[in-house]
DNA sequence: TTAATTGCAAATCCTTTGCAGATTC
DNA sequence: GAATCTGCAAAGGATTTGCAATTAA
């Protein structure tokens, strides 16, 4: 059996090496985004953990796949989480972070039909809705 | 006669120092995002242009009261762009950068339906399309 | 006059890169 | 054995900040 990171990798064409495990494996872990600094301290945390740079490189190089996600953090940082490769959008929970991912591309027409008026040619949308999630906004 | 510039930074609550006006009308004079370090760089083309420490702050304080857009730059900058302080959506040139706003909120009752499903409660939402204006495609 | 603003340059801080040694196929 | 990959530390580059001089109200 393979594992799940084994395999991302693989689609990603990057052999599947301790370090980029560890990364794929971590990045999983989050229910939320994670900047390549802290996925750097939570891997160093044990032993054997990557570098910052082989973090840096196999998260862009994931992103770069389609495998992953990139969100923009608070203070300038970049943000990855995993993602399904085809096309979706998020729900994103502004108290504790998590991310649930959207299957349905209900606003392809909406956005055919916008753009169209403009005279555009739509290649490709971003949509994300931001609030509290089910958890947050009963509890807190 | 107020101009512009000057009635941006009042609603701001900003002064509305020579500085701060020659920011506003070089971001007001492209129809698409600029970054801080390009504005920097075509104001200090003629005289008295503004220190790159004042264009950055001023975008940013533009920013924060919701009158202009922060946009992510190929490499990692971020590019401003005026726009209403209310809530509105974008259409964007892949090719030539340009930003068409979209004052219409179609993408609303979608945004509240799916956050509904996943028990979300809708605080914002984002989206962007992209593709090619009428001029690109056509030309192009 | 008083508080806000500017400019400069140094300081931060995220991210990338070069390269020798280690590792995978 | 050849091509990739890793780690380290240095380099790069955007953005922020401290502070004295300047400017708006």
């Amino acid at each position: 059996m393979r594992s799940e990171a084994a395999s991302m990798l693989a689609q990603a064409e990057l052999k599947p090496t301790r370090q980029r495990m560890a990364v794929i494996d971590g990045l999983a872990a989050s229910e939320r985004p994670v900047t390549a600094q802290a996925l750097h301290a939570q891997l160093s945390r044990g032993e054997h953990g990557p570098g910052l740079a082989t973090v840096y490189r196999t998260l862009q190089a994931m992103a770069q796949a389609g495998l992953a996600r990139t969100f923009v953090a608070r203070e300038g940082e970049q943000a990855y989480k995993l993602c399904e490769p085809k096309h979706h959008h998020h729900l994103i929970c502004e108290r504790c972070g998590a991310v649930v991912e959207i299957p349905s591309c209900e606003v392809e027409s909406w956005a055919s039909s916008v753009a169209a008026k403009r005279g555009f040619v739509v290649r490709s949308h971003q949509a994300d809705i931001y609030g509290l999630c089910a958890r947050c906004s009963s509890g807190g």
